[in-house]
DNA sequence: TAGCGGCCACAACGTTTCGTTGTGCGGCCC
DNA sequence: GGGCCGCACAACGAAACGTTGTGGCCGCTA
């Protein structure tokens, strides 16, 4: 393929093997078995080089591609002045999609984008190199004095239910509302700080959530969430559902207070990544709003 | 890479190994032989399987990238449902530009642009089945018979000039203005269809047209005309000049009458390529305009 | 805690692929 | 028509690839 591109460039069989550091002849056979694989005939050998044909016409524009591509693969993972590499908390999650938006408003920044298991882990990264920044809930206090956070967005959480759950029609409901129902968040990993979130959240309001081994996945968690009369779980109020439509499903708000889960952009400090500035710069920080209710210990990360 | 692929998918190597056929220390082999080459280890291997990396989250979407820019390139060749093969007289001109449009309106076609030699290379082309469309000014009378013909654009002449030129701040000219003056065009091929279209403008008009040899392609063209007060040449409305700017070209445009360029779109008939029914329902006919003139042979190509 | 089974890595070997040298064939151009 | 330029074919050695056979590590289980 490299060959195929090195020959349309220089034109003759003999400049593309100078170009490549090889013989004419293996140029030769590597396009002839090109062509054979492909089926069809790439170029027109003339006496004076080699011309393209409609066929290598139309495969040059791929080729180039293919060249492009396996570059920024390369890149994906070379040590030094690689693109900024960010964990997310899960790919349909906020943080994924504030991501999403600092790539429309920066689209010449290249990004890559990684999911770890939780702050814990998330940390070490950015303290070893092998991430630039990460989108967690973080309790400032206990960060090491070399990682640096901004609290950047508050994301209301929202009650999700089927459509014959007793709390299906509110519009709105009240932490206290809660009390006397059955929150179920199964997949709810012990020990992460989302897992920490909810379980001050629940201790905060008298709630009960039960946490009934490991998930299966969102998908049938959804579908037995809209057949349950009495089941209910917590959502972000930016998290992406993939429901097939008429699942039923109902999002409804919390106020009084409404409970916000608390993403932080964090970073090593030091890391002298351009693109990390550019991210930090349109994130911004985040306004604090009332009426809304954090965990004590996400509250130091101001 | 597709075998890491693979593995990322099937989540352990044996896996992986059947469903590429392969023994599972190959795919082993395969890996290390990747993580060698990449400087990174990609999968963090357990007593359950392997998980992916950091470098290994990073590193998939790109490999995913390369597997489909791939298939993509081997559908561009591919004998039968392959992508829209169209050609244009070249990548600058209008065809382009409608191509690009037809692009815009339609994302989900398949296109691939090729450059044939001229209008007869295009049937010739087009009758072998190696291009499935073309754009091109044609005389409908002497088309074979199964190649059908719509003329779908008519682009307005323009001349260019360099600041220094008599003509260089005229509002508009008309072709008998020109009479005096010498249009320069190098780069002309002689017996293409665009050659035979100047040739017929210049006879109508009683203009003086010089083509001295072929040309050394259009940026020293365009620099040459800047610099010269008695050079001028034709260029289609719509073409698009990279002048770097400042070279100080001027575009006036041609009335009383305004010369057309007769773009048609042409096809083989009963070519059964789905999109090519698209992409003729997007360009519809052009409505034929008053005050213009365009040769007797295209006017047949109504 | 010892045994077992699942999973991946290492080693040796035969086959295939690749690149090289040497040579042949067919157009252009003078 | 001879010379030259440019690519293809042939033969050979080297490197890469995939296979079989085997070993080590981890987690699960009794």
């Amino acid at each position: 393929m490299r060959s195929f591109v090195a020959v349309v460039d220089a034109g003759r069989f003999q400049d593309a093997a100078d170009d490549l550091s090889i013989t004419q002849q293996a140029v030769s056979k590597r396009i002839a078995t090109l062509e054979r694989t492909l089926g069809v005939r790439l170029f027109t050998r003339t006496a004076r080089g080699a011309r393209l044909t409609v066929d290598g016409q139309a495969f040059l524009p791929h080729a180039r591609d293919l060249l492009r591509v396996e570059e920024r693969a390369l890149a994906s993972v070379r040590p030094g002045r690689r693109p900024l590499r960010v964990d997310v908390i899960g790919r349909r999650l906020a943080p994924a999609s504030v991501l999403g938006g600092f790539h429309r408003a920066r689209p010449e920044v290249e990004l890559d984008v990684v999911t770890l298991f939780d702050a814990g882990a998330a940390v070490e990264a950015l303290a070893s190199g092998s991430i630039d920044a990460s989108f967690r809930a973080v309790d400032r206090s206990r960060l090491p004095g070399d990682i640096g956070a901004v609290r950047v967005f508050d994301e209301p959480v929202q009650l999700l239910t089927g459509p014959g759950h007793p709390l299906a029609d509110a519009t709105a409901v009240t932490p206290a509302d809660l009390a006397g129902h059955l929150i179920w968040m199964p997949g709810i990993v012990a020990g992460t700080e989302w897992a920490a979130y909810y379980e001050t959240l629940a201790a905060a309001f008298g709630l009960t959530i039960e946490v009934t081994g490991p998930g299966f996945g969102t998908d049938p968690l959804l579908d037995t969430l809209a057949g349950s009369p009495s089941l209910a779980t917590f959502v972000g109020e930016l998290t992406r559902l993939v429901w097939p439509s008429e699942q039923g499903l109902r999002r409804i708000a919390v106020h009084d207070p409404t409970p916000v889960y608390p993403h932080s952009l964090i970073w090593r400090r030091g890391n002298p990544h351009a693109a990390l500035g550019d991210l930090r710069e349109h994130l911004g920080a985040v306004k604090q709003g009332t009426g809304t209710w954090t965990p004590e210990w996400a509250t130091e990360a101001a």
